[in-house]
DNA sequence: GTTTAATTGAACGATAGCGTTCAGTAACAT
DNA sequence: ATGTTACTGAACGCTATCGTTCAATTAAAC
């Protein structure tokens, strides 16, 4: 059987598929798809434009190869939930912080834009932006708070809808002017103090009556 | 004093004005600044390429023109909150159903994607929708919260951050999915019930218990 | 009817990107 | 060293758009 190994041969570069992605990302992202030159990513990335069309074929098939591998990254970056053994509020509140964070990190905020826009063209990708990100947080998040439910925590009702509920209240307006204004102050408008608020408002209607 | 009123003159037709503003609104919003066409715009307003020009002196112009006059609808068509004498449930209920009314219908949806791209490139006009939707609508809300709560029938506390709660809550992660998945079947995943889940929720941590 | 301004159609130069071709070079496996 | 493959740079044809110009036409105000 063959192993596919060739007898002969120069191995791809992975280092200039990277710097491609790379580029193509920073291109997309700064210019959308349409503005978006295949020859200004080729000199950004130091490959020729052949190269390029070598490796992925078309404008199209370079844009969704960098929005997989984008997507890809995102997983790696979603805000942490992993179970301390901590009160409820600490709990919520640890997760209050790193979604937040998250969110209003630069780079997904311009994803996010990015892909807002281009989904009228690409509608699969929004699909896989959306199960990539937003769904996979919401249903960590929908497992963790079912949890707490079954522990006692949180008073019996509809996990999905209190994640959504929860997700909500601590966006409350943020998501909005971020994606509306400066990338690069968004982090820095995230108040650890409003934070506690929407925890406690949220702990308010859902905590267990003791 | 001069009127302005000039001697003779072929007035401005300004249906022609209209109709390259609605075309160019399709245009930008189905390709994007970069890649719309004015000289698409001009044959969809049966209009010439020169007319454009000589009403809009350039297509950054046309398309900042266009914002403006897209803020302008959308300001007539925020949410309802006229004050009926109702219950507070009642009231809050009706915000809700017409707050998410509003931000599922398609027109939103698309000019919401459109603006969240576009704002890379001309970050003032990610201030003029801001102003002209999120914000206003944050007022209002505000405004409306801190009666009630002068009022009695809701606690006392910070009605900025009792509004942004109440929106977030209301929203969940309805937003998300809208923004990136079909525009012209969001209006139809609004659901009574959730709503109404909503706004019992945020009741129980806001309102006077008595 | 005369005046004034709005509007038109057609053409133009300039720019820019896509996607392809080709001949040549570089890097690796054997 | 030899063969195979990755990669390069330059050029090409093609298409599209912008923004401008010009002479000609149209519509209202006077």
């Amino acid at each position: 059987m063959d192993t596919g190994k060739r007898l002969a041969h120069r191995p791809v570069d992975q280092a200039k598929q990277d710097a491609i992605l790379s580029c193509a990302r920073a291109e997309f992202f700064e210019h959308g798809y349409a503005a978006a030159s295949i020859e200004r990513i080729a000199a950004n990335a130091n490959v020729s434009k052949v190269t390029i069309y070598n490796h992925f074929q078309s404008k199209e098939n370079l844009f969704s190869a960098m929005v997989g591998s984008e997507c890809r990254v995102m997983r790696g970056q979603l805000p942490d939930m992993s179970k301390a053994e901590t009160s409820l509020r600490e709990e919520l509140l640890h997760f209050a912080q790193s979604m937040m964070e998250f969110l209003s990190s630069p780079d997904i905020i311009r994803f996010d834009r990015r892909m807002a826009a281009e989904v009228e063209r690409h509608p699969e990708m929004g699909e896989l932006f959306l199960n990539a990100g937003p769904r996979r947080m919401k249903s960590m998040l929908t497992e963790m708070i079912a949890d707490e439910m079954e522990r006692g925590r949180l008073a019996n009702a509809d996990p999905q809808e209190a994640a959504a509920h929860l997700y909500g209240i601590i966006k409350g307006f943020a998501d909005v002017e971020w994606r509306f204004s400066d990338p690069d102050t968004a982090a820095a408008s995230v108040k650890p103090a409003a934070l506690a608020a929407a925890v406690d408002r949220f702990l308010l209607s859902y905590q267990t009556s003791k």
